[in-house]
DNA sequence: AACGCTAATCTAAACGTTTCGAATCTGTCA
DNA sequence: TGACAGATTCGAAACGTTTAGATTAGCGTT
């Protein structure tokens, strides 16, 4: 800018004025500024434009996994959405580990970014003091965090899981296995809480050996499924509550000799691409991973406009139960089925 | 860093010594300091900082698509490489369109990242500038760009594509639909070059209403399927040059009434987590999504780390024929084979 | 006692912007 | 003619760091 200014004989002062339309500067000036300005190619620096004016434009975004679909199709949403405003996104991936968390928030923050999305990790950690001390806004996605009051979108993942249980139910099942995240975060817990009350709705018992935890990965799945088979009086069904995992119960089932659904029905939570074009077609949850992502982006950009003093939001959205074929009817209602 | 200089009765010059241990600082001083810090709770402000040192510890990163699950794995690799390293990482999606890219990269170029990993898009357009400029160093992903001499890692698309068609070849195939991106990027390109060679290897002719061509989505693997399928003398085999649009490939097979592979044969490029849990279970050319993301990473951190001058780097890869159930022996060979 | 050396600390300029208030210019009006 | 208003333009401080060079203090030598 120096040089420009002085390629087009004025001040920095005008310079400025022009390029921000702050002030009115004479068409002559213009004219000259804007010469000098494509001589020499100058571009502005965007560093030292947020150094002064205590803004970057840009906001951190963390996720667990980015390879886990569900992630994957929210972040391109955000980004996208963030992208149409003219931010731009940091991204981080946290690994399901705590510290990890914390040490990039740290990193995004020390960056000065202007707001947060942050599908969160283990209990809230620093999250807790950034969101009290107020500064740049945060944005919960997918998963609330208790003590930590602040804009929110998540599913409602109890109800989505009640009713694809139920759905087991009424297609003859019994005994229902389940396998789970960890539970400390908020749609593990909810989900789990949706299965027990779809169990009780139905006046069934809920079977503690039916409920196995793993920690998301594929194996976790894989370990939990196989012990599952191999209880003496196994499940006719199994859910696993998310997208990974499920990955784990199928390759246990094909491991172990069984087929899906002849021998045992699978349901599972997050749709993905190709769910209806292999055999079996998994019978999922679908989340609204557009809407989640708009609306997640939706409300950290009204913060950004200045909107600060709002009272938190917490948007729930529902899921879709996508019934395919991956469950088979058992017993009295087979028969009326084929009947 | 102002008042924690006044709050322990030093300069500011020696806070900064202490944190960036550029000078000694008594012990008296530095337990001074070191507990204003604590007091005041400060963190050094990284645009500042940034503006100052000429240089942010950030990286962009640029993909045409985070939703391929080719791209999303590479992503999630770079991004971890740059964590260790104390880098963050811009995440940009093209959408496999020129303008964007080049929108974004400036973009990225304002907020004054260190360095760019790009998976371009289209001829390089702003690209070509940057890399002359030499101002900030690129490597590029995946797609190599005429004109742009600088760092990249690629796989060698020919040979994997060829080692792929000739698979299907030897399983008595003689006439191979062939379904790729728009050819103006590098790999598409390549990968059709190796599907004629292994055609005239073997001493077959290249069918020119064989080869059709898509947009990368789905749904153009989709129509191009349905174009195939509906040649009066159509393909025993369908190799597609992407992963996105070979479920368009699956559904069209499915649509049309069809089963693979028992009717046809279908072998594509990208592996995928789900592959091998499926039916059919899908022969793919698996990239090394790990040692690329690496090996770009790497190539980026040691430009940054001050080696700035020594020639452009390429890096080619090979790739890996994972041979599943999805493309059945044909004629001859399936005698033999049964036999 | 004066000197020089080393180690520790400080002063002040710089990075590239934005912005406030002051300065200049051009007409207009009393 | 002189004062005033409005429109432009400018000078300089500020944002929060880093760093070169100056300053100071402590200490052993001669």
């Amino acid at each position: 800018m120096q040089h420009v200014a002085e390629a087009a004989r004025v001040s920095v002062a005008t310079v400025s004025a022009l390029l921000n339309g702050t002030a009115t500067v004479s068409p002559e000036l213009t004219q000259r500024i804007e010469q000098a300005i494509r001589d020499i190619g100058y571009k502005r620096n965007a560093i030292a434009r947020s150094l002064k004016m205590g803004t970057t434009r840009t906001i951190g975004l963390t996720v667990p996994h980015i390879t886990n679909p569900f992630f994957t199709d929210v972040v391109s949403v955000i980004q996208q959405a963030f992208d149409r405003a003219g931010y731009a996104v940091m991204l981080c991936c946290t690994d399901e580990d705590l510290n990890t968390q914390d040490e990039q928030i740290r990193l995004l923050l020390d960056r000065m970014v202007d707001g947060l999305i942050v599908a969160r990790v283990g209990d809230g950690g620093i999250l807790k003091d950034i969101v009290e001390d107020a500064n740049v806004p945060v944005v919960l996605l997918d998963r609330l965090c208790e003590g930590v009051d602040t804009d929110a979108v998540v599913l409602d993942n109890r109800r989505a899981v009640f009713d694809a249980v139920t759905y087991l139910i009424h297609l003859g099942h019994r005994r229902i296995g389940y396998i789970t995240g960890t539970s400390d975060i908020s749609p593990m817990h909810d989900r789990m809480i949706g299965y027990r009350e779809a169990l009780q709705a139905a006046g069934l018992p809920v079977a503690e050996e039916l409920v196995r935890s793993g920690n998301f990965h594929e194996i976790d799945g894989y370990n939990a499924t196989m012990q599952l088979l191999s209880l003496h009086d196994r499940p006719s069904a199994i859910f696993s509550a998310n997208n990974p995992m499920v990955i784990g119960t199928m390759k246990a089932i094909r491991d172990i000799g069984l087929s899906c659904p002849e021998d045992i029905s699978v349901a599972c939570f997050d749709d993905f691409p190709w769910s209806d074009v292999f055999v079996p077609q998994l019978t999922t949850v679908a989340q609204p991973v557009q809407a989640i992502g708009e609306q997640a982006a939706n409300l950290l950009l009204d913060r950004l406009a200045g909107n600060r003093d709002a009272p938190p939001r917490k948007l729930v959205l529902k899921g879709r139960l996508m019934i395919r074929n991956s469950c088979r009817p058992l017993g009295a209602v087979a028969q009326s089925v084929s009947a």
